[in-house]
DNA sequence: CATTTCACCTGGTGGC
DNA sequence: TGCCACCAGGTGAAAT
């Protein structure tokens, strides 16, 4: 479900409401697809220690974590990573709350609350990094908020493949994903088709400009809700009232009115304007 | 190595 | 109502 503006919001939902607070247990369910790292060595891990900050990398969240007695307790010495997949939601919820099915973590808070993690088809993934002996987590790729135009345009020299695929390559660029992919070519104007290598340097900074302005209205709106995502505090987006172009199959271009065409790329359902976008 | 395809899952929708 | 095909925000392993 969740891509960078959705993966953003939940971030700074869960920061907002349990930076401070701290995990005194850890419960996880059977299914073995969540977890990256042992559900015992997550638990042990994550038990006890302080939730300092949660940011986003990419389509993942990262939960700084810090531990009391030993040194700085400001300083991180664990990070716990949370990536949601398709279905993945992250809820802080009170103990009480129903048990919504599917729910594969219950992280048992200082406060009283809990944070869940429910991911009905198990695409998510969660990981401990003990900071002693694991990196940091940095992400797969760069980072389309912040990437200069220049370094956007390096990324795609000399590439043969669709310049949609390799938007949704996340080791080229994490965090877009079908939905954003779609709006961000349809703005700039360019077929999702269009070789990578053979994009004219106008058009890749027309590109990294419907990008970046897209996450950021995204952003601003809570993330697009097509079906069911909602943030951490349960609420919708609604940036899928600005999509103009995904699963908008045979409805009216906003633009120009030719109808928006459905082809499937790099095995994803991918929308476009023929008229638009050349 | 770069690129493409497909398996991994559940659930919702729409046709018959 | 049931059954079936198809579709869905994403990756990573296997094939090409």
């Amino acid at each position: 479900m969740p891509e960078l503006p959705e993966v953003e919001t939940i971030a700074r939902g869960v920061h907002e409401r349990l930076r401070g607070d701290q995990i005194l247990e850890a419960w996880f369910g059977s299914h073995k697809e969540p977890f990256k790292n042992s559900p015992g060595r997550q638990a042990a891990g994550l038990e006890g220690r302080t939730i300092l900050s949660v940011h986003r990398t990419g389509k993942h969240i990262v939960v700084e974590l810090g531990k009391s007695g030993a040194g700085n307790l400001n300083e991180p010495t664990a990070q716990w990573i949370v990536h949601l997949g398709m279905t993945g939601r992250l809820l802080v919820t009170t103990p009480d709350a129903e048990v919504a099915p599917h729910t594969h973590a219950r992280l048992r808070l200082k406060s009283g609350r809990e944070l869940r993690f429910v991911d009905p088809r198990r695409f998510g993934r969660l990981e401990f990094r003990e900071l002693s002996s694991d990196a940091a987590f940095t992400g797969p790729g760069k980072e389309p908020t912040t990437i200069t135009p220049d370094d956007f345009a390096k990324l795609f020299r000399g590439r043969r493949l669709a310049i949609k695929a390799a938007l949704l390559n996340q080791t080229i660029l994490h965090g877009v994903g079908n939905i954003y992919a779609d709006e961000s070519l349809f703005r700039a104007g360019i077929r999702p088709k269009r070789m990578a290598g053979r994009l004219k340097r106008d058009e890749l900074l027309r590109l990294h400009a419907a990008i970046q302005e897209v996450l950021a209205h995204a952003i601003q709106l809570g993330g697009s809700s097509v079906s069911d995502y909602v943030d951490a505090n349960g609420v919708r987006g609604f940036f899928q009232l600005e999509h103009r172009v995904y699963l908008r199959t045979g409805q009216p271009c906003l633009v120009c009115g030719t109808p928006i065409r459905r082809i499937l790329l790099a095995g994803r359902g991918t929308h476009y304007c023929p008229t638009c976008q050349r």
